[in-house]
DNA sequence: GCCAATTGCTTGAAGCCTAAAGAAATTCGA
DNA sequence: TCGAATTTCTTTAGGCTTCAAGCAATTGGC
């Protein structure tokens, strides 16, 4: 009892499982991300951060600010600063100040912009499709319900640490 | 049945369910990685590639060439070389030229460095079973299991890609 | 209305990362 | 053994990314 006790005191506790599972979640991640970033690039010679921030004003008709964008990539506010100014001097978006916040920046998609990003994700989509072949449909529900709750799980680790 | 052939046809296949998986394994990539890049600049003043260059040394007592590294950290030569110069520079690693191959460099921990990575490393495996701390020994087994099956089937697919 | 705090964005310094081209050493086929 | 192909690493140009500091506009308490 006393023995039990005080080695689970005195044992630093194993978590070699979850290491390991980090591990082959970020191997995973890197190696689909590597695979895309190289289609993106050979298909249509865009980066996969102008893509994916293309994506979202996609989804954002009325357009979206700075701050919005930078949360939903959740990428630094100068990291989007740049690539936002890179875009705008390509054609694929627009700029303007908000007439009631004038620190507020909107930013849309152009015509350009929007058109081309149509062609690239209907590609990207069969990309992804490719990927994931050997996967049943019943293994990505799993892994959905899964990574719902890994991510659940690191949110509130993210919380504890910042309080 | 001439229907519905045709309309498999013509319907391009709905894979949205595979891009939300792709969404959400990046999501959830992102943040732990960015909750784990945070910890170790605020704890140790160190960077998440000079932290993870070191695990890999780590592992191998006898030294591995900058071509092991790249591969292992999947990521390519030439950043290698950098994040080597940067860590040799700060006195964590040995960099000596092969004596049967004068191509290759063999780079080792010194003993600060290996020192020094130990004490990261300890903290490190805290934070990571923190951050997976809501998963079941059950729920890892299982999420082990579909990661291994998605990464050899995105294996697969870059291999398609490739040949 | 005033002023402190907050918010939104930009800037600057440093480091990370890739792709492509190139230099040096080795290997291997003829 | 010669030379072509390959391998290992470095270099370069460009872009991505963070953090921290700073500026401008807005908000909220008083």
């Amino acid at each position: 009892m006393l023995d039990s006790e005080t080695k689970a005191v005195e044992t630093p506790e194993d978590h070699a499982e979850e290491l390991r599972l980090w591990l082959r979640l970020l191997t995973c991640t890197t190696l689909i991300e590597g695979e895309v970033r190289g289609r993106l690039r050979e298909r249509f010679d865009v980066t996969l951060p102008r893509f994916d921030l293309m994506a979202q004003l996609d989804k954002a008709p009325d357009g979206m600010t700075l701050s919005d964008v930078s949360k939903r990539m959740m990428v630094s506010n100068g990291n989007v600063t740049g690539l936002v100014e890179r875009l705008v001097e390509s054609g694929h978006l627009d700029r303007r100040t908000s007439d009631t916040d004038r620190r507020v920046q909107v930013i849309r998609l152009t015509k350009l912009g929007r058109a081309e990003f149509r062609k690239m994700a209907a590609e990207h989509e069969t990309w992804i499709a490719d990927i994931f072949a050997d996967l049943s449909p019943k293994d990505v529900r799993e892994l959905m319900r899964l990574l719902a709750k890994t991510k659940s799980s690191a949110q509130k680790s993210a919380g504890r640490r910042k309080a």
